[in-house]
DNA sequence: TAGATTGTTAATCGATTAACAATC
DNA sequence: TAGATTGTTAATCGATTAACAATC
């Protein structure tokens, strides 16, 4: 297992990656070249240390007094979160937010691209939808196989979520990307990020409510 | 400031809790009274003890060899998260991801509701959606005021996201659910949610490359 | 040079996991 | 009763925050 150089990143800092990667381009478009944590961290009212651990992560290393270059870090941002690897998705399940991450331009940011879309319904079979023809899901499999497709995206009903998740198992997709609220049983070494409506609304919720007191 | 029995739950327990209410609801409609937390786990796959420490923060106490009483757990944890409140929102920006929004009908499980809807396309006002009318987003604010709404959905593109932001705190609202990729800038008293397509992709996409190795 | 900013090491904080007595 | 499951306390683990020397 050769793991000599491999660093463990911790979870907290990946998911800031990404928000720190929109900031960076934007600024680089103004025509910044070097930023320092302290810039970073006013943006998003966190902590300079922070963001520097965060960026250390990434191998990049600043100058004192200047800062990091500005390119270097998204380069090396990129290259961790696999966004410059080709990620071709097919998606199933073409309801309202299907349609809605069919038609979502910025996904090339992030070298993703929907490759097709899948649905059961046969009145919906043949549209095309911000330019993806859908197909039947049977045919999902082979067609994932042919292509060498990574990710499956589940925006289907929690009640067939386990069965579409089954078939891009069955195509070798690797990756689960699941909008549905249901639990998927899958082997282990398939990686399932859920985005879970219910969740980030308890988190709003609750802090609307019950932990209101804090904010005095 | 009177937190005598006032309890901070932490952040990844709150996230958790939806997700085993949904469960518990399955369950409960499955005719059964009591479960533990071995089961809660398995079903989840996570661990038994974290799910005791979990449930502990619910205040709910279970029995010895019999586990917790399903329904009171489904109580507490309704009522912790502020889902037997009455939650009414406004959502702003009718694009594919705000219809979908619209059109969601697990929302009144949270007791949410989604009471009136708003885009800034003339085209769009006055069209039904989901049983919402489109109303002007000018009129935001007073209607906001005028009905008490606490939440405001914000489904606009990140350039307009700031404004509309700056709308639900001038109507009252204290607490809003972003779903545009814009770092809003907002008093400190108001309770901001974001959920960003980049972080969660980023945590699938890098599991899937640079992190593979780890499966070995 | 002086001072801002970096990289790194140490201290703190908080969540998870383990251990175990109490109980039904 | 015996043994599964609870509640609680302690140990571990990991992330954040603080401190500070190095450097440009």
């Amino acid at each position: 297992m050769n793991n000599k150089d491999y660093i463990k990143i911790p979870e907290p800092t990946l998911r800031r990656l990404p928000v720190y990667l929109k900031f960076l381009k934007h600024v680089h478009t103004e025509g910044a070249a070097h930023i320092s944590c302290t810039d970073i961290a006013r943006e998003f009212q966190s902590d300079p240390t922070q963001v520097r651990k965060d960026l250390a992560s990434t191998g990049v290393v600043g100058t004192a007094r200047i800062g990091f270059d500005i390119k270097a870090l998204i380069d090396a941002i990129e290259i961790f979160l696999g966004w410059r690897n080709k990620n071709e998705a097919f998606l199933v399940g073409v309801g309202n937010l299907g349609r809605a991450l069919l038609e979502y331009k910025q996904f090339q940011e992030y070298g993703f691209t929907i490759v097709a879309a899948f649905d059961a319904d046969p009145a919906k079979i043949g549209q095309c939808i911000g330019g993806t023809e859908i197909l039947p899901v049977e045919r999902l499999e082979a067609l994932a196989w042919r292509m060498h497709i990574q990710i499956g995206i589940i925006t289907v009903p929690a009640s067939s979520a386990q069965a579409v998740a089954e078939r891009c198992v069955q195509g070798g997709i690797t990756g689960i990307w699941n909008f549905s609220p249901a639990v998927l049983k899958v082997p282990r070494t398939i990686v399932i990020e859920y985005v879970l409506l219910s969740t980030s609304l308890a988190v709003l919720t609750s802090k609307l409510h019950g932990q209101q007191k804090e904010a005095l």
